[in-house]
DNA sequence: CATATGATTCCATTATTCTGAACAGCCTTA
DNA sequence: TAAGGCTGTTCAGAATAATGGAATCATATG
């Protein structure tokens, strides 16, 4: 539906990090478009204030689209909610926290805060695009998805291996997922950046729907020690957070020696 | 050119944070369109990813657009640049420094460093809009604009009074808008929030364009003692900022007395 | 269980967008 | 200095895609 309307969102997915300026003619040349097509689409989209138009005709993202992104943060109650308890564990820890979504099939941050640096928290790391199926978080997110969505994702995306332990098959793909829902949570041991390692546990709404993922990410040497308590860490977050949410059903990922040491915020 | 398009532009103006959340009738109404068109561009936004809907068909925001608010952030090199002039402004004095852009006849933030709360940097300012009548940077945003421009965003918005000193006529707005011009800088006494002063100027890029300002936020009392001082400070960081987007022209708003302040970063 | 509200689908009419070529500006090149 | 190639921009006919009213489905409400 509305042709038009898509190919204004493709002419969006062009301006990247990588490429943040296109002209007329590049834009017609990357969509296979006639450079009046281009022309049409980039000029409206300035005019509605997604793009900004340079003195020499060529296009950048516009500012409309942080009065935008303020909305979008300000309105969503529950990244507020996690927020609280993210600061929690990054205070308890030290260590960076995420919180993520999953938007078209890709990992989108939404929250980001880091343990020792605590200046720049914000807007470095949020509104960052990864793919779904390394990470702790894409796990999680894609493990509460139905199994055709996520080959779905899988196929138009693809599975680029990002570090030697990535994830690159469909196979250990449904594996791993699978554990994920058996558990509750999610491990990331260097499968995106060698290294770093990371947990992650899933936020649900009132409906029990898996809203988001928030994660804990650890150097890798100081991970090993204290995996157990970061688990939990997360696990207890996660799961105060889901109840703040209105979940009231049950806790499917907490069992056998997790639950004792959770104990108290069971279901209600 | 391409009304769809702006129709869509005109759907996502209706996402505020006073309203986040619209459901198809809502839109149809609001925009006097029939119910299937407005459900048209509403679902076609959802699968671009500018809106979100939730199960029970009613629409938000989505996250695509932090994602693009990302990539507009990091690929504007000019804004690091004044971030670190701002950054050293607020250190020296501890009071709130902003960074603004116009955006169709609106103030929008683009950058906020708060003096004494060093926790909650960015996120909360940015990205939020005011009307440019008011408020410094607004004043000065509006003054290197050709007059007649001005005249058709104060018709458009209009021109409602914040505060008892906000300017609410056109006959007022050019005497302020011509002396900024002459002096370079605008002060905003208690014109846009009681009990809050500010002074902003402007920065230019390499062609001499004012292309932002930035301003200093401090609360009445602290500030007309120190009036002149915040002032120097925000010319030197403007005029710094400039220069290093490489403005070599002449730098009409230092003149008189100020001028020996700031000496050594003259003209190049 | 009936009703009302709102989201969604359908389809013919209509207006819109698409397209290719011509125009105008800018910078480089000879 | 003038020609050439590269941009962004404009225009009018051809063709597709959007429109809008009514019917349908889903969901909350009495």
């Amino acid at each position: 539906m509305l042709g038009t309307v898509q190919k204004a969102g493709e002419v969006l997915d062009l301006f990247t990090r990588e490429k943040p300026e296109w002209g007329v003619s590049e834009v017609a040349k990357a969509l296979g478009i006639p450079k009046s097509s281009a022309h049409a689409l980039l000029s409206t989209l300035a005019l509605i204030g997604l793009l900004k138009r340079g003195p020499d005709g060529r296009y950048r993202l516009g500012w409309r689209i942080l009065t935008l992104s303020q909305v979008l943060l300000s309105s969503n109650s529950w990244r507020q909610e996690a927020r609280k308890a993210m600061e929690e564990v990054v205070a308890r820890f030290g260590e960076t926290a995420h919180l993520a979504v999953l938007e078209c099939g890709r990992v989108v941050y939404v929250e980001k805060l880091e343990g020792t640096q605590a200046v720049r928290v914000a807007n470095t790391g949020v509104g960052v695009e990864l793919p779904a199926h390394c990470s702790a978080v894409g796990k999680v997110l894609l493990a509460y998805l139905p199994w055709k969505e996520v080959v779905r994702i899988m196929a138009e995306r693809g599975m680029p291996a990002l570090t030697a332990n990535t994830i690159t098959t469909l196979d250990e793909l449904q594996t791993e997922l699978q554990g994920v829902r058996e558990k509750g949570y999610a491990y990331d041991i260097e499968e995106t950046v060698p290294e770093l390692c990371c947990v992650a546990a899933p936020i649900r709404d009132h409906t029990g729907e898996v809203i988001a993922a928030m994660s804990l990410s650890v150097p890798f040497y100081r991970f090993q020690q204290m995996k157990s308590e970061y688990r939990n860490a997360i696990l207890k977050a996660t799961q105060q957070v889901s109840e703040r949410l209105g979940y009231m059903g049950e806790i499917p990922w907490l069992k056998g020696e997790t639950q004792s040491k959770v104990k108290g915020h069971g279901k209600g």
